[in-house]
RNA sequence: GCGCCGGUGGUCUAGCGGUAGGACAAUGGCCUUCCAAGCCAUUAGCCCGGGUUCGAUUCCCGGCCGGCGCACCA
C-alpha cells in the first residue's frame, strides 16, 4: 500500500473528505468533506481570511454562485471556456479542433467561427490526424463549455451559468463596492467560495474537481499608483522557478528574496512580489512543507485570456507539482469589459493634487435672434460658431462674424453669438484600477496540508500514523480522557472538557477501551494534545497530564481548581503562540504539588 | 473523451458457476493505574443494469466509480 492509498484511506474512514452520493455510485468530480475534513477546511479558510484580508484591511463579500449569461460574455468566459473537441476515427485522440485549423492554416482565430465553420475548414483543407495522419474530413466539432449551464426561472429565456471562478462576483459589482469603499484607491475585495467547472476528466483527488472553493482576493489598484510597501517581506526567502529555467529544463529553483528577485527583474510587478512574499510566510504556517514548494511562473502560452504576467503557487503531491494558488496581474481587463458590456461606470474618479485650470473660447448663442432670423438652419449656425471659436478665436474681434452656411454667407452681430473666453477646472480623472489577484484553491491547499502532514513512526515498537497539524488547524483541538471510566476520573474529565469546550475549543472526550488506543485514535485525525485524567487528578493534586501528538510524550501539569493557567496556555498553543513543550515548562513552574517531571513512558 | 487495470462488511483483503472467510475498526460486557494489550458477544459485505445458465458475487456485454497513461486544465 502506497502513503497516497494511506491517504486516501485514512480521509475516507476518519471523516475527511470522501467521493460524493456513493449510495448511488457516486459521481466522478464531487467530494464530501466529512466531519473533520469540514472543520480542518473552515479552519483553514478563516487562516487564509485572517491574513489575506483582515490583516491586510481588505473586505469580504459572498456572492451569488449562479450568474446570468450576459455576465460571462461579459467576463469572456462564455467563448474563451469554449473548447472544440474533434476525434480522431482513427487512433481515437481528441484534438482541439481550433487549435488544428489555427496551425494550419492562416487563419488566426478559429474559435470564433463556431463548431460548424471549423469542420467545413477542416474538411475544405483536408487537415489529417497529427498523431497517426487519419483523414478529419466529415468529422464532426464538438463545443464543450467547461461551465455548468442553467436556467433562472422558469422557461429557457433567462440562461445563467454557475460561476467558474469567484472572481466574476466581486467585479460586476464593482460600482457599490467603489462606492463603499469611498473611491478611493487602492481597496481590496476578497471572497472565498464554490465555483464550478465541468472538467472533461476529474483526477486525483481532490485535485480536480467539478465543484470546488477559492480563496480570491481581486485588490484594485491605479495604474500609476505607488508600489506597495514592501518592507515587511522583503527579505521573506522564496523558491522561484521562473520561464527561463523552465524553458532550459532545469528542474533546479532560483532561491532569492522578494526584494532581490524584483531587483533582477525575475518577478516584474512589485504587487505579485508582495503577494508571493506574504504567501510564501503563509503557507509555512499553515504546515506546507517548503521542500516541497515553488512558485512558478506561467509561460507565455498558458496564460489565462486576461493575464498580463502570472506565477503560481505549487506544491508537490504525490511526486507532481500541482497549482495551489495563482498570482495574477488581470490589469483592467474585467472591468472594462463589464463596463462596456452592461453600459454601467466601472471607474474611481481620482482628483488630482491640484485642480488644472484651462482656458477655452467658448459660444452661448441668443437662441431667440437665431430662431427666428434662420429657421431650422439655427442649429447649423450654431455648431459653425462653435467650431469658429475653437479654430479661429479672433474673428470674434469685430462687430459682426461672417459665417458660411450650406455655402451662403451671413453676417452675425458677435454680442448675440455670446463669444467669451472660458475658464475651466478639471480636477481629476475617471481612472479604471488595475486587479492584482492572489487566487487560493482552497480543495487543493486542503490536500496538500493534509498530505504533507501525514506522518508515520513507532511509538515503543509500535508503528503509528499521525497527521501534524499546525494547532491553529488541527480540526479536533484536544482530546480530553479518563484513564479508566469510574472512580471520579470520568466526571473530572468531563468538566474539563465541558470547560474546554466554553473556550471554544474543538473537544473529543473519550473514555472506550485502552488509553493507548485512544491516543493513537488522537494521532490519527492530528489532534496536537490529549489531556488525561488519571488517579492523582481526582486523589492527589489534582493535575492532569498533557500528552504531545508529535513526540508522543507526557507531562504532568497543574489543573486542580483554577484551571485557567491551563486554558490559558491551550489558547495559546491554538494561536501559534506557545508550543506544547513550552506551555508545559510554564505550567509546572507554577506547580504546587506533585510530581513535576513528565513521565518516562520508556519506564513504565 | 480514448486506452490499460481494477471494484467483496466502515477499512484492508481471501475465495467461488450452488449467495461468502479472515484481519483491523466499531458497539456492548468483563478486565485494566498511561500508548492500537486480553477474553466474550454483537453489528456489518459481493458497484449498478442486462445477457448466458436450473442457478451469476464468479462468465459475457453495457454503465457507474477509481488508479495509471494520452488528451484537456480557459
Amino acid at each position: 500500500m502506497t502513503d497516497s492509498d494511506r491517504l486516501t484511506e485514512l480521509a475516507t474512514r476518519r471523516g475527511f473528505y470522501f467521493p460524493a452520493a456513493g449510495a448511488y455510485g457516486g459521481v466522478a468530480g464531487f467530494y464530501t468533506y466529512g466531519p473533520q475534513g469540514a472543520a480542518l477546511k473552515r479552519n483553514l479558510e478563516s487562516a487564509w481570511r485572517d491574513r489575506f484580508l483582515t490583516r491586510e484591511g481588505h473586505m469580504e463579500v459572498d456572492g451569488p454562485t449562479v450568474m446570468p449569461e450576459p455576465v460571462f460574455e461579459a467576463s469572456g468566459h462564455l467563448d474563451g471556456f469554449d473548447d472544440m473537441i474533434l476525434e480522431c476515427p482513427e487512433c481515437g485522440a481528441s484534438h482541439r479542433a481550433d487549435h488544428l485549423v489555427e496551425d494550419n492554416t492562416d487563419i488566426a482565430d478559429a474559435e470564433a467561427l463556431g463548431t460548424e465553420r471549423v469542420a467545413q475548414v477542416i474538411a475544405e483543407h483536408d487537415l489529417d490526424c497529427p498523431i497517426c495522419g487519419a483523414v478529419l474530413a466529415g468529422e464532426s466539432v464538438a463545443a464543450f463549455n467547461l461551465m455548468f449551464g442553467t436556467n433562472i426561472g422558469p422557461g429557457s429565456s433567462a440562461p445563467g451559468y454557475l460561476r467558474p471562478e469567484t472572481a466574476q462576483a466581486i467585479f460586476v459589482e464593482f460600482p457599490r463596492l467603489a462606492e463603499y469603499a469611498r473611491n478611493q484607491l487602492p481597496f481590496g475585495v476578497g471572497q472565498i467560495g464554490k465555483a464550478y467547472r465541468n472538467e472533461i476528466s476529474p483526477r486525483r483527488g481532490l485535485v480536480r474537481v467539478r465543484e470546488f472553493t477559492q480563496a480570491e482576493l481581486e485588490h484594485f489598484v491605479h495604474p500609476e499608483g505607488a508600489p506597495p510597501d514592501l518592507s515587511g517581506v522583503a527579505e521573506v526567502s522564496l523558491s522561484l522557478y521562473p520561464i527561463d529555467d523552465q524553458e532550459a529544463a532545469t528542474t533546479e529553483h532560483v532561491e532569492t528574496t522578494v526584494s532581490e528577485a524584483l531587483e533582477d527583474g525575475v518577478i516584474g510587478s512589485p504587487w505579485v512580489a508582495y503577494y508571493l512574499g506574504i504567501a510564501k510566510e503563509w503557507y509555512e504556517r499553515i504546515g506546507v512543507d517548503m521542500d516541497r514548494f515553488r512558485f512558478r511562473q506561467h509561460l507565455p502560452g498558458e496564460r489565462a485570456h486576461y493575464a498580463v504576467d502570472c506565477w503560481d503557487a505549487e506544491a508537490e503531491l504525490g511526486s507532481n507539482w500541482i497549482e495551489i494558488a495563482g498570482f495574477s496581474t488581470r490589469g483592467t481587463y474585467d472591468l472594462s469589459r463589464h463596463a462596456e458590456h452592461s453600459g454601467e461606470s466601472m471607474t474611481v474618479f481620482e482628483p488630482y493634487e491640484e485642480p488644472r485650470t484651462t482656458e477655452r473660447p467658448a459660444v452661448d448663442p441668443d437662441m431667440s435672434y437665431l430662431g427666428p432670423e434662420f429657421g431650422d438652419r439655427a442649429p447649423a449656425v450654431v455648431e459653425a460658431l462653435e467650431q469658429r471659436a475653437a479654430s479661429e478665436p479672433e474673428a470674434f474681434d469685430g462687430e459682426e462674424i461672417e459665417i458660411a452656411i450650406d455655402g451662403e454667407s451671413h453676417s452675425i452681430p458677435v454680442p448675440i453669438t455670446g463669444f467669451e473666453i472660458v475658464e475651466e477646472t478639471i480636477s481629476g480623472e475617471h481612472v479604471t484600477p488595475e486587479v492584482i489577484e492572489p487566487s487560493f484553491g482552497v480543495d487543493r491547499v486542503f490536500a496538500t496540508v493534509f498530505e504533507h502532514a501525514f506522518r508515520r513512526d513507532s511509538v515503543e515498537g509500535e508503528e503509528r500514523t499521525y497527521l501534524a497539524f499546525p494547532p491553529e488547524l488541527a480540526p479536533t483541538f484536544v482530546g480530553v480522557f479518563p484513564l479508566m471510566d469510574k472512580d471520579g476520573m470520568d466526571e473530572r474529565a468531563k468538566e474539563i472538557a465541558d470547560a474546554l469546550r466554553e473556550r471554544g475549543f474543538a473537544v473529543e472526550y473519550d473514555s472506550s477501551g485502552s488509553i493507548g488506543r485512544r491516543y493513537r485514535r488522537q494521532d490519527e485525525i492530528g489532534t496536537p494534545v490529549c489531556l488525561t485524567v488519571d488517579y492523582e487528578s481526582v486523589e492527589g493534586d489534582g493535575s492532569v497530564t498533557l500528552r504531545d501528538r508529535d513526540s508522543a510524550t507526557q507531562s504532568r501539569v497543574p489543573a486542580g481548581k483554577g484551571l485557567d493557567p491551563l486554558l490559558d496556555a491551550l489558547t495559546d498553543l491554538r494561536a501559534g503562540r506557545q508550543t506544547v513543550a513550552e506551555i508545559d515548562a510554564g505550567l509546572r513552574s507554577g506547580a504546587v504539588a506533585g510530581s513535576d517531571e513528565p513521565i518516562d513512558s520508556e519506564a513504565e
